[in-house]
RNA sequence: GCGAAAGUGGCGGAACUGGUAGACGCGCGAGAUUUAGGUUCUCGUGGUUUAGGCCGUGGGGGUUCGAGUCCCCCCUUUCGCACCA
């Protein structure tokens, strides 16, 4: 063969993988497995078949993978390698209306044609396990954990999820009653109720209050242009929808919700193990919003009601002048008096016409209305006025806030929009009252002046300090720093009855309900007297019915109904007859993230009908804290990966998987991105058909502004992998992919750049075969000292990149061995073999046929990588940088083992070096062994 | 506003715990092969210069014998969060 012909070269081993399933993963239970090795699990997030096909920055992490994939083999690991489909929601379903078709024929089109441009790039997946989460194969198992998490509740005690059947047994037997709030405490408690002292009903109502998976009728986001509810994650800052950009109301309706929150503490505490990104951790833990602080009563002033409010500042207690409620808190009615029931009601309804839109437009001037009434600072026994104001939420704590204006930048504006006192309780430190005092050109004492009024500063002091004006004839917190006046405070109240310290979380409950089609209905019928009842294990999955319109709802009206798509089902898919009565299905299914909470774990057992995954197989992959490797984009950082690690807690939980995380190590991969130009209209013109002229760019002669951004449909700058197959072939494409930078930033396609790399690969050819007959230069010679040192040299700098996923260096590396083999008359067969191994993982389809004409009959995709041999590593000679006076001047080249003196002699014997001494004494001399000297003279 | 990451030749990017800045590739320049273009090969390529140097990793300070790397201040870009009490 005189010609590098990748083409053939490709299609050949394409086909010899498949024939002879060369990347089949063989498992606990398969015949031929091993089961001393080591396992290695390395995983893809799989992709949403769309139906726009892949681009060149697609595929980026799956090359990466699969790199990854082969060197472990070639080290000896069982290597778990698999991909699928993330078929169901809203992407998928948007597709199919547009195109009129059925979802199920579109996306399994869509696989289709994915797995053919999946294929083409020769990615190492065992191909038996693909999967795609619409098949009832599949989602029989998502109805399954769903079933699992409402058969489930928290034990707070044990800090973890248990069987219902558990809670209900340890009721019978009085080891819990029903305390009077209806929550569950322990036996022995005061005024609680023996679980047999409650009706069938009862007995039902609590219960269903404590399931994990459960219905409730909190306000939710509510996007009438999907026609669907959506979860908080899946709302943009400007309370858009995240897919389709329309506007989401908060409405009030009754929907499914997972407990996420009773996995809070677990969700933040459990990061620390992982070797994740620590942006990713970060996005996490503010996510989850952990703050500490105290839950503290005000009675209201004249009345038996009292307001629970949350604060991180229990020290500022006594500074504590007033409380807002937010507009829409349940006390409002009961608190307001009727010459401000008109106000009041005014400002609720406004309050609740704006959008989350027009609330962020103006956030920094406060509103509010005062209520009439007044509460008690529990500290003070000053009367303090109630407000209400949309500044408060009641998504968050109690809804309720007590607010210290001298403390709070919010409180502090307000309160001075509507004159209420400020008080200072805390003295600010020093360096923010000479910073204020410098702000504003004060001239005398910056304490006196604050103290005598907290307003003579544009802002408020929020920071710790020592607390003053803080007492009353029970205690004092004055003098104390804030962590120890908080320790005090709470004591106090903890005393008095009124209050105790508390941990909030800004996590809210999972919205697990959407009223679309395309999605796992919910394995749940609904009884004739508001009951529900699980289908039975034995009769899932809960198939979606044949619909002939599987539209949403949608509409422009915020006032519009939720009509999840599954109404219009046919009668005998809806109604159920148990017992002779007729139950109904439930109607809306689950949301897109569901079917990607677990896929990780079918892809260890996925033809599976007994189990979801069989234990031993799952005990054997997800060993060893989970996934091995995890890669894919920083956008899943909350959403995705957040829902996975709660599903995944939970049925560790419940013993069905041995480990308590799923992903040991994530890696983001970053994105390719590309120039796009725009016309003098400002629309995007085709990438590809842009001319440059004198550095400027032209579409038919029109002149264009060229921007940059990630490559895509919408920026017209996609360049489709078929061009490069077809120009370059697929191992040279990949190579270039890894060539451009490290994997996780983001850098710029640039299609000229890649006859780089295809130089470097016609060049390794032309070192292997003669140019002119084509017959093989591999000889048995042995490597000079030179390039042997070379050639382990690389050895171990491409072993370590591997394991960093850092592929640019390594081929870098494998760049230069390869040039300097350009010019031996023949390639030792020493350096051709292991050079060959470690091409391998990058342009495996090269490689192979190398491998073969070297003289294998196997497939080198389980041939063991090189090995290095420190002793050829020594160099004969080192150079050595001399500094003089820390400047550099030049370096010396001696033997690796010189020592100072030698190293200092052989410098000080060149002219040019002496010349930067003259009429100096040497006062001292710096020596790092094998790389330089440095002489400081005077 | 708060938080995080990043700023290195004409371009993509190297540089492990402070120790020869610019590996490798693109582009560019010169030469060789070729009828020519392309390919291929060799050499060169941070700036400046009086050829000894001098200046160079966003800007300004500092620590050190020595700083792209550590510390402080500032600028720019990207990302995340955003009245979270």
């Amino acid at each position: 063969m005189s010609k590098y012909d990748f083409q053939a070269i490709e299609q050949k081993w394409q086909a010899y993988w498949a024939q002879n399933a060369t990347f089949r993963a063989l498992g606990p239970g398969d015949e031929g497995f091993d089961a001393s090795r080591p396992k290695f699990f390395v995983l893809d997030m799989f992709p949403y078949p769309s139906g726009a096909g892949l681009h060149v920055g697609h595929p980026l992490g799956y090359i990466g993978t699969d790199i990854v994939a082969r060197y472990k083999r070639m080290t000896g690991h069982n290597v778990l390698h698999p991909m699928g489909f993330d078929a169901f929601g809203l992407p998928a379903e948007q597709y199919a209306i547009e195109t009129g078709v059925h979802p199920r024929d579109t996306t399994r089109k869509n696989i289709a044609n994915m797995l053919r441009q999946l294929k083409a790039f020769g990615l190492s997946y065992d191909w038996d396990r693909e999967l795609a989460t619409i098949e009832p194969d599949y989602y029989r198992w998502t109805q399954w954990i769903f079933l699992q998490i409402w058969g489930s509740w928290y034990d707070e005690e044990q800090d973890k999820a248990r069987p219902v059947a558990e809670l209900e047994q340890a009721l019978e037997a009085g080891e819990y009653l029903v305390g009077e709030d209806g929550d569950l405490v322990s036996a022995g408690s005061e005024g609680a109720r023996t679980w047999q002292s409650l009706d069938e009903s009862e007995k039902r109502e609590f219960i269903d209050g404590r399931r994990l998976a459960f219905i409730s009728g909190v306000p939710v986001n509510w996007c009438p242009g999907l026609g669907t509810v959506l979860a908080n994650e899946e709302v943009t800052n400007d309370g858009r929808s995240e897919r389709g950009n329309f506007p989401v109301f908060k409405r009030p309706l009754r929907q499914w919700q997972l407990r996420i929150t009773a996995f809070a503490e677990r969700l933040i505490r459990d990061l620390d193990d992982l070797d994740w990104p620590e942006p990713v951790k970060l996005m996490q833990r503010n996510w989850v919003g952990r703050s500490r602080g105290a839950s503290v009563e005000f009675r209201v002033a004249g009345s038996d009601e009292a307001i629970r409010v949350f604060t991180t500042r229990p020290d500022t207690l006594f500074g504590a002048t007033y409380m807002v409620l937010a507009p829409e808190h349940p006390l409002v009615e009961t608190v307001t008096v009727p010459d401000q029931r008109q106000a009041v009601s005014t400002y609720q309804a406004e309050a609740g016409a704006r959008s989350d839109v027009d609330r962020q437009a103006d956030s920094r001037t406060k509103t509010g209305v005062f209520t009439g009434a007044f509460a008690i600072n529990p500290t003070t026994g000053e009367e303090i006025p109630i407000w209400i104001a949309d500044y408060v939420m009641m998504g968050y704590g109690t809804g309720a806030i007590m607010a210290v204006p001298c403390h709070d930048s919010r409180d502090f504006e307000f309160a001075k929009t509507f004159s209420l006192p400020i008080v200072p309780v805390i003295a600010p430190d020093p360096k923010w009252l000479a910073q204020q005092a410098e702000a504003i050109k004060l001239e005398e004492d910056p304490l006196e002046c604050y103290l005598a009024d907290p307003t003579v500063f544009p802002e408020a002091f929020c920071g710790q300090g020592t607390s003053i004006n803080s007492a009353n004839r029970e205690v004092s917190l004055n003098d104390l720093s804030t962590a120890k006046a908080q320790q005090r405070i709470i004591s106090w109240l903890e005393q008095k009855g009124l209050g105790f310290a508390q941990v909030q979380y800004k996590l809210r409950d999972w919205l697990f309900s959407r009223q679309r089609y395309w999605g796992e209905p919910f394995p749940v019928l609904h009884g004739p007297d508001g009951r529900i009842q699980p289908v039975p294990e034995s009769e899932l999955p809960v198939v979606l019915p044949e619909m002939e319109d599987f539209r949403p709802s949608a509409s422009d009206d915020p006032e519009a109904e939720p009509k999840p798509s599954l109404g219009r089902a046919p009668e005998e898919w809806r109604l159920v007859e148990v017992e002779g009565q007729r139950w109904e299905r439930e109607l809306n299914t689950m949301p897109q993230w569901a079917g990607s909470c677990w896929y990780y774990l079918r892809f260890i057992d996925p033809h599976n009908s007994e189990r979801f995954v069989d234990r031993e197989k799952e005990h054997y992959w997800m060993g060893a804290g989970g996934v091995d490797l995890y890669v894919g984009g920083v956008e899943h950082a909350v959403l995705h990966l957040l829902y996975a690690r709660f599903w995944h807690k939970l049925l560790y939980d419940l013993g069905h998987v041995s480990t308590s995380e799923p992903f040991r190590r994530l890696f983001n991969q970053g994105y390719i991105q590309a120039y796009a130009f725009q016309d003098a209209r400002g629309v995007y013109v085709p990438a590809s058909e842009v001319v440059e002229e004198d550095g400027s760019f032209y579409h038919n002669g029109q002149k264009l502004t060229r921007s940059y951004g990630k490559m895509g449909k919408s920026l017209k700058n996609a360049v489709a992998p078929d061009e490069m197959f077809a120009e370059y072939g697929c191992d040279t494409l990949r190579l270039y992919e890894m060539y451009m930078g490290p994997l996780e930033t983001s850098k710029p396609w640039i299609t000229r750049d890649i006859v780089g790399v295809s130089r470097f690969l016609q060049r390794v050819w032309r070192n292997f075969f003669d140019k002119e007959d084509g017959s093989l230069l591999v000889s048995e010679e042995a490597a000079s000292g030179e390039i042997r040192r070379l050639l382990h040299a690389t050895i171990k700098q491409v072993t370590h990149d591997m394991e960093t996923l850092s592929f640019n260096t390594s081929i870098a590396r494998l760049i230069e061995l390869n040039n300097a083999l350009v010019g031996l008359d023949s390639l030792p067969r020493e350096v051709a073999e292991p050079f060959v191994l470690m091409l391998a993982p990058l342009v495996p389809h090269l490689a192979e046929e190398l491998w073969q004409q070297l003289g294998f009959t196997e497939s080198l995709a389980y041939a063991p990588w090189p090995d290095f041999d420190e002793r050829y590593l020594v160099k004969e000679e080192v150079e050595i940088a001399i500094q003089i006076m820390g400047k550099m001047r030049g370096t010396v080249c001696v033997a690796p083992d010189a020592v100072e003196d030698d190293v200092r002699e052989a410098a000080l014997a060149e002219e040019k070096f002496r010349r930067h001494l003259d009429g100096k004494t040497i006062r001292k001399v710096i020596f790092v062994p094998g790389r330089l000297l440095n002489i400081i003279a005077n």
